[in-house]
DNA sequence: CGCAGCTCTGAGGCGTTTCTGAGATCTCCG
DNA sequence: CGGAGATCTCAGAAACGCCTCAGAGCTGCG
């Protein structure tokens, strides 16, 4: 997955430096603004996932900047920052098409749990475990080579796929994958039909076998 | 614009029922669960626009319900309340799925402001919604093939396409598009027959199957 | 009225999934 | 080495999900 690329638009550069560090640090690929003007220009013209605008800006408010945005038909997710906390404030601010609205001072994690949350809504969902070199692509229940290719699993063996792609590092026992994946009365021998089943899907080395103990995630 | 559709999970019933008046005040048509478990029902097969979760629960917790959908593949704009405001509380709120997250007490203003934002639609007032290569032409009830070849629709045709437009990333369960195009008694295959037809009028391939989760748009 | 298109029902069919159980194979330890 | 227990492999039965489609009722129009 590229970069989630950030549009920041701050005039205090030095609360624009921090944020640009913390963001950067998070993995967000970052570009400042430091007035509406600009602002307005980098928005149109650039693409981003998310826009993180101050309201006190100077040239172009900030929740002008954001009404203009909108009639030009920009979509991209908006968190509007603002020392201005009253109810009132973040009514209109969310109203002139803010998806979010956060209030200075901030602590840095909520600042960086709703950009999470923002960035979320694009992908719809499509969160994804590591699973190797390969991914578990959660919504579709889909494993996801490398190389793009996808190969769909049913119900069950997604299941236990994730089940053991959720902590990669345990050994799974039969009986706890056996209590989780499947129905009470299923038989004893049901975990180890699904791994073979999902061995042929995936290759042998899909999951590893820990004999006396479970399954352990395999590499893909 | 058909109602915004709410569920709104909440256990204290009298601030169930106010919240329930003040969103038919403003439009919303407004569904209760008073537990984790009829919200989790319901939030997998109905259709909503936002739901409307309370942290704390009884039977099954709030972020633990939000967990579980969100591991059905419901991509639904999630509103969580709760009473527990620490920025902590809240992260976790965020990082369990949730796309906002208000701390009690709050305001009706800001509740109704922040319900506004999270059903804002990315496409609202546009003429017409992408197609994969083609587009779906709002006014007139027809798709619009590449080369400018237009194929119309009937009235539920559009409705289930379009429905599967908007969100077009999403999978969306048979359960939700019978809940959202169709009315309450139809039969439980309503929604297969009706993607035939589309089929049959726009190619194999424009909606896609995942089987045991929904339907999802494909290219045309 | 008669026709055409739309909506919905329900039945039949087909491929997939789930689960069982039994034989083959492996591994460890005496 | 040999046996016991663990694990693997796989075929088959039943259930399920999904697709297809004919037909009945309805609506609106000429």
């Amino acid at each position: 997955m590229a970069k989630s690329r950030v549009l920041l638009v701050e005039d205090d550069r030095e609360l624009a430096g921090m944020l640009g560090e913390l963001l950067a640090d998070e993995g967000y690929e970052t570009e400042a603004a430091h007035d509406g003007q600009r602002g307005l220009h980098l928005g149109l013209t650039g693409h981003y996932d998310v826009l993180i605008i101050d309201r006190r800006l100077p040239v172009l408010d900030g929740l002008e900047l954001l009404r203009r945005l909108r009639t030009r038909a920009v979509t991209t997710r908006v968190l509007v920052l603002s020392a201005l906390g009253e109810v009132a404030d973040r009514v209109a601010g969310l109203d002139a098409g803010a998806d979010d609205y956060l209030v200075k001072p901030f602590e840095a994690e909520e600042l960086l749990a709703r950009l999470r949350a923002l960035g979320r809504r694009d992908l719809e969902g499509a969160e994804c475990l590591p699973l190797g070199t390969a991914a578990l692509d959660l919504l579709r229940h889909e494993v996801v080579l490398p190389r793009g290719e996808r190969i769909t699993l049913s119900g069950r063996e997604f299941e236990l796929l994730r089940t053991l792609a959720q902590r990669p590092k345990a050994i799974h026992p039969r009986a706890a994958l056996r209590t989780r994946v499947f129905a009470e009365s299923t038989g004893e021998s049901i975990v180890d039909t699904y791994v073979y089943y999902l061995r042929l899907k995936l290759g042998r080395d899909a999951v590893r076998t820990v004999r006396g103990l479970g399954y352990q995630i395999g590499v893909v």
